[in-house]
DNA sequence: AAAAAACTGTTGCAAATGCAACAATAACAT
DNA sequence: ATGTTATTGTTGCATTTGCAACAGTTTTTT
Protein backbone atom coordinates (compact mmCIF):
# COMPACT_ATOMS: atom_id res chain seq x y z
CA UNK A 1 0.00 0.00 0.00
CA UNK A 2 1.43 3.57 -0.90
CA UNK A 3 1.00 5.89 1.63
CA UNK A 4 -2.17 7.65 2.08
CA UNK A 5 -2.63 10.93 0.42
CA UNK A 6 -5.95 12.29 1.92
CA UNK A 7 -4.45 11.75 5.68
CA UNK A 8 -1.11 13.25 4.82
CA UNK A 9 -0.41 15.94 7.77
CA UNK A 10 -4.19 15.35 8.98
CA UNK A 11 -5.54 12.90 11.25
CA UNK A 12 -9.11 10.89 11.14
CA UNK A 13 -10.29 13.70 13.76
CA UNK A 14 -8.88 16.80 11.89
CA UNK A 15 -10.75 15.70 9.14
CA UNK A 16 -13.79 14.99 10.36
CA UNK A 17 -13.24 18.97 11.96
CA UNK A 18 -12.93 19.97 8.38
CA UNK A 19 -15.78 18.14 7.16
CA UNK A 20 -18.36 19.57 9.60
CA UNK A 21 -17.10 22.88 8.72
CA UNK A 22 -18.23 22.41 5.20
CA UNK A 23 -21.16 20.94 6.67
CA UNK A 24 -20.70 17.69 4.53
CA UNK A 25 -22.52 14.85 5.53
CA UNK A 26 -20.41 11.04 6.06
CA UNK A 27 -22.59 7.91 5.45
CA UNK A 28 -21.56 4.13 5.66
CA UNK A 29 -22.02 1.53 3.42
CA UNK A 30 -21.49 -2.01 3.33
CA UNK A 31 -20.02 -4.17 1.12
CA UNK A 32 -21.39 -4.74 -2.25
CA UNK A 33 -23.97 -1.40 -1.86
CA UNK A 34 -24.35 0.75 -4.95
CA UNK A 35 -22.97 4.44 -3.37
CA UNK A 36 -24.01 6.35 -6.49
CA UNK A 37 -24.92 6.19 -10.11
CA UNK A 38 -24.16 8.37 -12.85
CA UNK A 39 -26.36 8.29 -15.94
CA UNK A 40 -26.14 11.16 -18.66
CA UNK A 41 -29.91 12.16 -17.78
CA UNK A 42 -28.58 13.31 -14.16
CA UNK A 43 -28.43 17.42 -13.94
CA UNK A 44 -25.01 18.60 -13.78
CA UNK A 45 -23.64 18.85 -9.89
CA UNK A 46 -20.50 19.59 -8.43
CA UNK A 47 -21.05 17.55 -5.43
CA UNK A 48 -17.82 15.22 -5.07
CA UNK A 49 -17.78 12.03 -3.09
CA UNK A 50 -14.82 11.36 -0.70
CA UNK A 51 -14.32 7.71 0.11
CA UNK A 52 -12.54 8.04 3.66
CA UNK A 53 -12.36 4.40 4.44
CA UNK A 54 -12.58 1.18 2.93
CA UNK A 55 -12.49 0.26 -1.05
CA UNK A 56 -14.68 0.82 -3.76
CA UNK A 57 -14.92 0.41 -7.35
CA UNK A 58 -16.01 2.56 -10.76
CA UNK A 59 -17.86 0.76 -12.75
CA UNK A 60 -18.99 1.36 -16.20
CA UNK A 61 -21.55 -0.10 -18.16
CA UNK A 62 -22.96 0.61 -21.71
CA UNK A 63 -26.73 0.28 -22.92
CA UNK A 64 -26.04 -3.45 -23.49
CA UNK A 65 -25.29 -4.14 -19.64
CA UNK A 66 -21.93 -5.30 -20.44
CA UNK A 67 -19.23 -3.59 -17.78
CA UNK A 68 -15.86 -2.70 -18.34
CA UNK A 69 -13.76 -1.75 -15.02
CA UNK A 70 -13.18 1.96 -14.62
CA UNK A 71 -11.30 2.85 -11.19
CA UNK A 72 -10.65 1.26 -8.06
CA UNK A 73 -10.54 3.43 -4.92
CA UNK A 74 -8.16 2.05 -1.93
CA UNK A 75 -8.48 3.80 1.38
CA UNK A 76 -9.13 6.77 -0.30
CA UNK A 77 -10.57 8.47 -3.12
CA UNK A 78 -12.52 11.50 -4.88
CA UNK A 79 -15.54 10.86 -7.22
CA UNK A 80 -17.96 12.58 -9.01
CA UNK A 81 -20.60 13.49 -11.95
CA UNK A 82 -18.07 16.08 -12.77
CA UNK A 83 -15.43 13.74 -13.06
CA UNK A 84 -17.09 11.76 -16.00
CA UNK A 85 -18.17 12.36 -19.44
CA UNK A 86 -21.71 11.06 -19.70
CA UNK A 87 -23.31 10.80 -22.65
CA UNK A 88 -25.48 8.30 -24.52
CA UNK A 89 -26.54 5.55 -22.45
CA UNK A 90 -22.98 4.42 -20.87
CA UNK A 91 -23.65 5.28 -16.88
CA UNK A 92 -21.14 4.40 -14.19
CA UNK A 93 -22.17 2.76 -10.90
CA UNK A 94 -19.52 3.28 -8.04
CA UNK A 95 -19.94 0.26 -5.64
CA UNK A 96 -18.59 -0.54 -2.25
CA UNK A 97 -16.01 -3.31 -2.50
CA UNK A 98 -15.59 -3.62 1.71
CA UNK A 99 -17.47 -1.81 4.40
CA UNK A 100 -16.90 1.84 3.59
CA UNK A 101 -17.33 5.43 4.60
CA UNK A 102 -17.95 8.39 2.33
CA UNK A 103 -18.40 12.07 2.76
CA UNK A 104 -20.03 14.28 0.02
CA UNK A 105 -19.74 18.13 -0.45
CA UNK A 106 -19.76 20.53 -3.00
CA UNK A 107 -16.13 20.79 -5.02
CA UNK A 108 -16.28 24.20 -5.00
CA UNK A 109 -16.30 24.64 -0.92
CA UNK A 110 -13.05 22.80 -0.80
CA UNK A 111 -10.98 26.13 -2.47
CA UNK A 112 -12.92 28.73 -0.72
CA UNK A 113 -11.59 30.12 2.28
CA UNK A 114 -13.45 29.99 5.51
CA UNK A 115 -13.98 32.47 8.03
CA UNK A 116 -11.91 30.99 10.70
CA UNK A 117 -8.78 30.20 8.43
CA UNK A 118 -7.25 26.98 9.78
CA UNK A 119 -4.32 24.86 8.54
CA UNK A 120 -6.50 22.29 8.49
CA UNK A 121 -8.41 23.32 5.80
CA UNK A 122 -5.64 23.89 3.59
CA UNK A 123 -4.15 20.58 4.50
CA UNK A 124 -6.95 19.12 3.54
CA UNK A 125 -7.70 20.84 0.23
CA UNK A 126 -4.27 20.33 -0.81
CA UNK A 127 -4.58 16.48 -0.10
CA UNK A 128 -7.65 16.55 -1.99
CA UNK A 129 -6.05 18.28 -5.07
CA UNK A 130 -3.19 15.77 -4.92
CA UNK A 131 -5.78 12.92 -4.87
CA UNK A 132 -7.02 14.05 -7.78
CA UNK A 133 -3.76 14.29 -9.29
CA UNK A 134 -2.98 10.84 -8.21
CA UNK A 135 -6.19 9.17 -10.12
CA UNK A 136 -5.94 11.56 -13.18
CA UNK A 137 -2.53 9.62 -13.19
CA UNK A 138 -3.90 6.54 -13.17
CA UNK A 139 -6.61 7.12 -16.10
CA UNK A 140 -3.29 8.59 -18.11
CA UNK A 141 -1.76 5.05 -17.47
CA UNK A 142 -4.39 3.29 -18.23
CA UNK A 143 -4.61 5.32 -21.73
CA UNK A 144 -1.30 4.69 -22.14
CA UNK A 145 -1.46 1.03 -22.43
CA UNK A 146 -4.80 0.93 -24.24
CA UNK A 147 -3.19 3.01 -27.04
CA UNK A 148 -1.11 -0.01 -28.08
CA UNK A 149 -2.37 -2.00 -30.60
CA UNK A 150 -1.59 -5.08 -29.76
CA UNK A 151 -2.30 -7.37 -26.63
CA UNK A 152 1.49 -8.49 -26.39
CA UNK A 153 2.14 -4.52 -26.17
CA UNK A 154 -0.18 -3.96 -23.66
CA UNK A 155 0.84 -6.73 -21.65
CA UNK A 156 4.48 -5.80 -21.76
CA UNK A 157 3.51 -1.67 -20.51
CA UNK A 158 1.26 -2.98 -18.15
CA UNK A 159 4.22 -5.43 -16.85
CA UNK A 160 6.74 -2.95 -17.16
CA UNK A 161 4.97 -0.70 -14.81
CA UNK A 162 4.22 -2.85 -12.85
CA UNK A 163 8.26 -4.18 -12.23
CA UNK A 164 8.97 -0.49 -12.19
CA UNK A 165 6.63 0.09 -9.28
CA UNK A 166 7.97 -3.21 -7.13
CA UNK A 167 11.78 -2.11 -8.43
CA UNK A 168 12.09 -5.75 -9.58
CA UNK A 169 11.89 -7.96 -12.73
CA UNK A 170 9.72 -10.59 -10.88
CA UNK A 171 6.55 -9.35 -9.12
CA UNK A 172 2.75 -10.23 -8.44
CA UNK A 173 0.30 -8.34 -10.40
CA UNK A 174 -2.30 -7.92 -7.64
CA UNK A 175 -5.32 -8.16 -9.52
CA UNK A 176 -6.73 -11.94 -11.13
CA UNK A 177 -6.24 -12.81 -14.44
CA UNK A 178 -9.72 -12.03 -15.71
CA UNK A 179 -9.74 -8.51 -13.57
CA UNK A 180 -6.28 -8.08 -15.56
CA UNK A 181 -8.62 -8.62 -18.79
CA UNK A 182 -10.96 -5.85 -18.33
CA UNK A 183 -8.48 -3.51 -17.26
CA UNK A 184 -6.62 -4.18 -20.45
CA UNK A 185 -10.12 -4.12 -22.42
CA UNK A 186 -9.53 -7.58 -24.29
CA UNK A 187 -11.03 -10.73 -24.04
CA UNK A 188 -9.53 -13.19 -21.16
CA UNK A 189 -9.10 -16.31 -23.06
CA UNK A 190 -7.05 -14.02 -26.16
CA UNK A 191 -4.87 -12.45 -23.24
CA UNK A 192 -3.93 -16.27 -21.75
CA UNK A 193 -3.10 -17.20 -25.21
CA UNK A 194 -1.11 -13.76 -25.81
CA UNK A 195 0.55 -14.74 -22.22
CA UNK A 196 1.64 -18.61 -23.63
CA UNK A 197 3.26 -17.18 -26.66
CA UNK A 198 5.31 -14.79 -24.57
CA UNK A 199 6.04 -17.72 -22.36
CA UNK A 200 7.18 -19.72 -25.44
CA UNK A 201 9.04 -16.70 -26.96
CA UNK A 202 11.33 -16.34 -23.34
CA UNK A 203 10.35 -12.69 -22.89
CA UNK A 204 8.38 -13.54 -19.87
CA UNK A 205 8.05 -16.19 -17.18
CA UNK A 206 4.78 -16.88 -15.88
CA UNK A 207 2.60 -18.81 -13.64
CA UNK A 208 -1.07 -17.38 -12.43
CA UNK A 209 -0.76 -13.65 -11.05
CA UNK A 210 3.23 -14.07 -10.51
CA UNK A 211 5.69 -12.82 -13.44
CA UNK A 212 9.21 -12.37 -13.72
CA UNK A 213 10.03 -10.30 -17.31
CA UNK A 214 13.02 -11.74 -19.39
CA UNK A 215 16.01 -10.09 -20.87
CA UNK A 216 16.13 -6.69 -22.63
CA UNK A 217 12.89 -5.17 -20.74
CA UNK A 218 13.99 -1.77 -20.31
CA UNK A 219 16.90 -2.69 -17.58
CA UNK A 220 14.58 -5.41 -15.87
CA UNK B 1 -14.81 27.11 -28.32
CA UNK B 2 -16.41 26.38 -24.84
CA UNK B 3 -15.64 29.51 -22.40
CA UNK B 4 -12.70 30.19 -20.62
CA UNK B 5 -12.09 27.78 -17.38
CA UNK B 6 -9.07 29.60 -16.59
CA UNK B 7 -9.81 33.00 -17.14
CA UNK B 8 -13.39 32.90 -15.43
CA UNK B 9 -13.70 35.71 -13.47
CA UNK B 10 -10.23 36.84 -14.35
CA UNK B 11 -8.74 38.91 -17.15
CA UNK B 12 -4.88 38.43 -18.16
CA UNK B 13 -3.96 41.17 -15.72
CA UNK B 14 -5.02 39.65 -12.50
CA UNK B 15 -4.03 36.35 -13.68
CA UNK B 16 -0.40 37.97 -14.65
CA UNK B 17 -0.68 39.95 -10.52
CA UNK B 18 -1.21 36.07 -9.06
CA UNK B 19 1.45 34.78 -10.97
CA UNK B 20 3.96 37.18 -10.20
CA UNK B 21 2.93 36.98 -6.94
CA UNK B 22 3.98 33.19 -6.60
CA UNK B 23 7.39 33.89 -8.51
CA UNK B 24 6.75 32.45 -11.30
CA UNK B 25 7.45 33.08 -14.96
CA UNK B 26 5.83 33.16 -18.28
CA UNK B 27 7.76 31.36 -21.64
CA UNK B 28 7.39 32.32 -25.09
CA UNK B 29 6.75 29.49 -27.70
CA UNK B 30 6.90 29.59 -31.69
CA UNK B 31 5.00 27.34 -33.22
CA UNK B 32 6.15 23.89 -33.71
CA UNK B 33 8.86 24.50 -30.91
CA UNK B 34 8.63 21.94 -27.99
CA UNK B 35 7.59 23.31 -24.61
CA UNK B 36 8.90 20.14 -22.69
CA UNK B 37 9.81 16.32 -22.38
CA UNK B 38 9.24 14.09 -19.91
CA UNK B 39 10.52 10.42 -19.86
CA UNK B 40 10.55 8.23 -17.01
CA UNK B 41 14.88 8.90 -15.96
CA UNK B 42 13.42 12.56 -15.06
CA UNK B 43 12.81 13.41 -11.49
CA UNK B 44 9.58 13.64 -10.00
CA UNK B 45 8.42 17.24 -10.07
CA UNK B 46 6.01 19.43 -9.07
CA UNK B 47 6.11 21.89 -11.44
CA UNK B 48 3.10 22.07 -13.23
CA UNK B 49 3.12 24.42 -16.41
CA UNK B 50 0.25 26.51 -16.92
CA UNK B 51 -0.36 27.54 -21.05
CA UNK B 52 -1.82 31.30 -20.58
CA UNK B 53 -2.40 31.11 -24.76
CA UNK B 54 -2.14 29.91 -27.78
CA UNK B 55 -2.64 26.09 -28.76
CA UNK B 56 -0.33 22.93 -27.40
CA UNK B 57 -0.37 19.29 -27.69
CA UNK B 58 0.69 16.27 -25.46
CA UNK B 59 2.14 13.67 -27.67
CA UNK B 60 2.96 10.19 -26.14
CA UNK B 61 5.37 8.08 -28.20
CA UNK B 62 6.89 4.44 -27.05
CA UNK B 63 10.35 2.97 -27.06
CA UNK B 64 10.11 2.81 -30.83
CA UNK B 65 9.52 6.71 -32.09
CA UNK B 66 5.73 5.31 -32.46
CA UNK B 67 3.37 8.33 -31.85
CA UNK B 68 0.11 8.46 -30.26
CA UNK B 69 -1.97 11.22 -29.87
CA UNK B 70 -2.57 12.22 -25.98
CA UNK B 71 -4.94 15.42 -25.36
CA UNK B 72 -4.45 19.03 -26.71
CA UNK B 73 -4.88 22.64 -24.88
CA UNK B 74 -6.42 24.72 -26.84
CA UNK B 75 -6.15 28.27 -25.41
CA UNK B 76 -5.61 26.99 -22.11
CA UNK B 77 -4.21 23.53 -19.97
CA UNK B 78 -2.28 22.61 -16.82
CA UNK B 79 0.52 19.84 -17.72
CA UNK B 80 3.06 18.25 -15.58
CA UNK B 81 5.41 15.26 -15.16
CA UNK B 82 2.95 14.98 -11.97
CA UNK B 83 0.31 14.14 -14.74
CA UNK B 84 2.17 11.72 -15.91
CA UNK B 85 3.11 7.76 -15.44
CA UNK B 86 5.97 7.27 -16.73
CA UNK B 87 8.09 4.11 -16.70
CA UNK B 88 9.85 2.10 -19.28
CA UNK B 89 11.27 3.95 -22.33
CA UNK B 90 8.05 5.67 -23.19
CA UNK B 91 7.93 9.84 -23.32
CA UNK B 92 6.05 12.33 -23.50
CA UNK B 93 6.39 15.82 -25.23
CA UNK B 94 4.58 18.99 -25.26
CA UNK B 95 4.52 20.63 -28.26
CA UNK B 96 3.51 24.12 -29.74
CA UNK B 97 0.75 24.18 -32.16
CA UNK B 98 0.06 27.89 -32.36
CA UNK B 99 2.90 30.49 -30.48
CA UNK B 100 2.00 30.26 -26.73
CA UNK B 101 2.76 31.58 -23.74
CA UNK B 102 3.15 29.27 -20.51
CA UNK B 103 3.69 29.81 -16.97
CA UNK B 104 5.86 27.96 -14.95
CA UNK B 105 5.14 27.53 -11.05
CA UNK B 106 5.49 24.60 -8.61
CA UNK B 107 1.78 23.37 -7.97
CA UNK B 108 1.36 23.30 -4.12
CA UNK B 109 2.19 27.00 -4.78
CA UNK B 110 -1.30 27.05 -5.84
CA UNK B 111 -2.89 25.65 -3.05
CA UNK B 112 -1.00 27.96 0.01
CA UNK B 113 -2.18 30.96 1.49
CA UNK B 114 0.07 33.97 0.37
CA UNK B 115 0.52 36.90 2.91
CA UNK B 116 -2.17 39.34 1.53
CA UNK B 117 -4.73 36.65 1.05
CA UNK B 118 -5.89 38.00 -2.63
CA UNK B 119 -9.49 37.23 -4.17
CA UNK B 120 -7.56 37.01 -7.27
CA UNK B 121 -5.40 33.76 -5.72
CA UNK B 122 -8.53 32.09 -4.73
CA UNK B 123 -10.29 32.13 -8.13
CA UNK B 124 -7.12 31.74 -9.72
CA UNK B 125 -6.30 28.40 -7.76
CA UNK B 126 -10.20 27.54 -7.90
CA UNK B 127 -9.88 27.98 -11.92
CA UNK B 128 -6.93 25.90 -11.80
CA UNK B 129 -8.51 23.36 -10.03
CA UNK B 130 -11.16 23.27 -12.45
CA UNK B 131 -8.98 22.97 -15.39
CA UNK B 132 -7.78 20.24 -14.11
CA UNK B 133 -11.12 18.63 -13.76
CA UNK B 134 -11.73 19.14 -17.23
CA UNK B 135 -8.80 17.72 -18.23
CA UNK B 136 -9.39 14.91 -16.49
CA UNK B 137 -12.80 15.03 -18.12
CA UNK B 138 -11.20 14.36 -21.00
CA UNK B 139 -9.04 11.75 -19.91
CA UNK B 140 -12.48 9.62 -18.49
CA UNK B 141 -14.40 10.36 -22.07
CA UNK B 142 -11.45 8.59 -23.48
CA UNK B 143 -11.05 5.99 -21.80
CA UNK B 144 -14.95 5.11 -22.22
CA UNK B 145 -13.96 5.17 -25.91
CA UNK B 146 -10.93 2.74 -26.05
CA UNK B 147 -12.92 0.24 -23.57
CA UNK B 148 -15.01 -0.73 -26.53
CA UNK B 149 -14.11 -3.64 -28.23
CA UNK B 150 -14.91 -3.13 -31.92
CA UNK B 151 -14.19 -0.35 -34.35
CA UNK B 152 -17.40 -0.02 -34.65
CA UNK B 153 -18.40 1.30 -31.04
CA UNK B 154 -15.51 3.04 -30.86
CA UNK B 155 -16.90 5.08 -33.50
CA UNK B 156 -20.69 5.10 -32.18
CA UNK B 157 -19.38 6.28 -28.70
CA UNK B 158 -17.21 8.84 -30.30
CA UNK B 159 -19.80 10.02 -32.44
CA UNK B 160 -22.57 10.19 -30.02
CA UNK B 161 -20.51 12.39 -27.84
CA UNK B 162 -20.43 14.51 -30.78
CA UNK B 163 -24.11 14.22 -31.72
CA UNK B 164 -25.05 15.75 -27.77
CA UNK B 165 -22.70 17.98 -28.03
CA UNK B 166 -23.89 19.36 -30.70
CA UNK B 167 -27.12 19.28 -29.75
CA UNK B 168 -27.95 17.48 -33.39
CA UNK B 169 -27.05 13.88 -35.10
CA UNK B 170 -25.28 15.78 -37.72
CA UNK B 171 -22.24 17.53 -36.97
CA UNK B 172 -18.93 18.21 -38.10
CA UNK B 173 -15.97 16.50 -35.97
CA UNK B 174 -13.67 18.71 -35.05
CA UNK B 175 -10.27 17.11 -36.21
CA UNK B 176 -9.02 14.88 -39.75
CA UNK B 177 -10.17 11.84 -40.09
CA UNK B 178 -6.26 10.66 -39.68
CA UNK B 179 -6.65 12.42 -36.63
CA UNK B 180 -9.62 10.74 -35.46
CA UNK B 181 -8.01 7.82 -36.26
CA UNK B 182 -5.14 8.18 -33.82
CA UNK B 183 -7.33 9.33 -31.26
CA UNK B 184 -8.85 6.06 -31.23
CA UNK B 185 -5.74 4.36 -30.97
CA UNK B 186 -6.98 2.39 -34.64
CA UNK B 187 -5.29 2.19 -37.94
CA UNK B 188 -6.73 4.60 -40.10
CA UNK B 189 -7.67 2.09 -43.14
CA UNK B 190 -9.58 0.11 -41.04
CA UNK B 191 -11.46 2.71 -39.76
CA UNK B 192 -12.40 4.42 -43.18
CA UNK B 193 -13.29 0.58 -44.05
CA UNK B 194 -16.01 0.27 -40.90
CA UNK B 195 -16.96 3.55 -41.92
CA UNK B 196 -18.06 2.80 -45.54
CA UNK B 197 -19.61 -0.66 -43.34
CA UNK B 198 -21.58 1.99 -41.21
CA UNK B 199 -22.57 3.76 -43.83
CA UNK B 200 -23.99 0.80 -45.93
CA UNK B 201 -25.24 -1.05 -43.24
CA UNK B 202 -27.64 2.46 -43.33
CA UNK B 203 -26.61 3.58 -39.37
CA UNK B 204 -24.61 6.68 -40.63
CA UNK B 205 -23.94 9.10 -43.39
CA UNK B 206 -20.53 10.57 -43.78
CA UNK B 207 -18.45 12.45 -45.92
CA UNK B 208 -15.15 13.47 -45.08
CA UNK B 209 -15.25 15.20 -40.96
CA UNK B 210 -19.37 15.54 -41.39
CA UNK B 211 -21.59 13.10 -39.89
CA UNK B 212 -24.68 12.46 -39.57
CA UNK B 213 -26.29 9.73 -37.16
CA UNK B 214 -28.99 8.01 -38.60
CA UNK B 215 -32.42 6.47 -36.32
CA UNK B 216 -31.87 4.91 -33.40
CA UNK B 217 -28.47 6.55 -31.92
CA UNK B 218 -30.20 7.43 -28.30
CA UNK B 219 -32.91 9.73 -29.19
CA UNK B 220 -30.46 11.25 -32.03
C1' DA C 1 0.25 28.66 -61.59
C1' DA C 2 2.83 24.88 -60.43
C1' DA C 3 4.63 21.84 -57.11
C1' DA C 4 4.57 19.71 -52.74
C1' DA C 5 2.41 18.00 -48.88
C1' DA C 6 -1.41 16.33 -46.34
C1' DC C 7 -5.60 14.07 -46.19
C1' DT C 8 -9.28 10.90 -47.88
C1' DG C 9 -10.58 6.72 -49.80
C1' DT C 10 -9.92 1.74 -51.41
C1' DT C 11 -8.23 -3.05 -51.59
C1' DG C 12 -5.72 -7.65 -50.73
C1' DC C 13 -3.71 -10.29 -47.42
C1' DA C 14 -1.85 -12.05 -43.18
C1' DA C 15 -2.17 -11.85 -38.44
C1' DA C 16 -4.45 -10.84 -34.20
C1' DT C 17 -8.41 -11.02 -31.59
C1' DG C 18 -13.11 -12.01 -29.88
C1' DC C 19 -16.24 -15.57 -28.97
C1' DA C 20 -17.85 -19.98 -27.47
C1' DA C 21 -17.16 -23.98 -25.18
C1' DC C 22 -14.93 -26.81 -22.11
C1' DA C 23 -11.43 -28.89 -18.61
C1' DA C 24 -8.59 -28.34 -14.64
C1' DT C 25 -7.41 -26.14 -10.65
C1' DA C 26 -7.85 -23.18 -6.61
C1' DA C 27 -10.58 -20.75 -3.23
C1' DC C 28 -14.52 -20.57 -0.46
C1' DA C 29 -18.63 -21.89 2.05
C1' DT C 30 -21.65 -25.25 4.27
C1' DA D 1 -15.07 -33.41 4.15
C1' DT D 2 -17.86 -31.93 0.43
C1' DG D 3 -20.09 -29.29 -2.64
C1' DT D 4 -20.06 -24.78 -4.86
C1' DT D 5 -18.11 -21.01 -7.05
C1' DA D 6 -14.36 -18.37 -9.07
C1' DT D 7 -10.27 -18.46 -11.47
C1' DT D 8 -6.92 -20.30 -14.64
C1' DG D 9 -5.83 -22.52 -18.76
C1' DT D 10 -6.75 -24.42 -23.61
C1' DT D 11 -8.57 -24.81 -28.32
C1' DG D 12 -11.23 -24.19 -32.91
C1' DC D 13 -13.29 -20.95 -35.70
C1' DA D 14 -15.06 -16.76 -37.71
C1' DT D 15 -14.30 -12.09 -37.76
C1' DT D 16 -11.90 -7.97 -37.18
C1' DT D 17 -8.06 -5.47 -37.59
C1' DG D 18 -3.44 -3.90 -38.84
C1' DC D 19 -0.34 -3.33 -42.49
C1' DA D 20 1.19 -2.17 -47.03
C1' DA D 21 0.46 -0.13 -51.14
C1' DC D 22 -1.68 2.87 -54.10
C1' DA D 23 -4.97 6.49 -56.33
C1' DG D 24 -7.68 10.53 -56.01
C1' DT D 25 -8.58 14.73 -53.70
C1' DT D 26 -7.81 18.84 -51.12
C1' DT D 27 -4.83 22.11 -48.94
C1' DT D 28 -0.65 24.52 -48.46
C1' DT D 29 3.63 26.30 -50.04
C1' DT D 30 6.72 28.23 -53.32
Amino acid sequence: MGASVLYDGLGRREIDDVLSCFGSYVKKYEQGETIAVFHSNELADRTIGIILSGNALLAHFDSDGEMYYSQSYDGEGVFGAMFLSLSGEDYYVIEAKTKCEVAFTDFERISEFCENVCTNHVRFSRNIYRLMVTQSKKDTKRLSILAKKTLREKLLTYFLSCATEAGSAEFNINITLTELAGYLCVDRSAMMRELGRMKSDGIIESKGQHIKLKKCQNGF
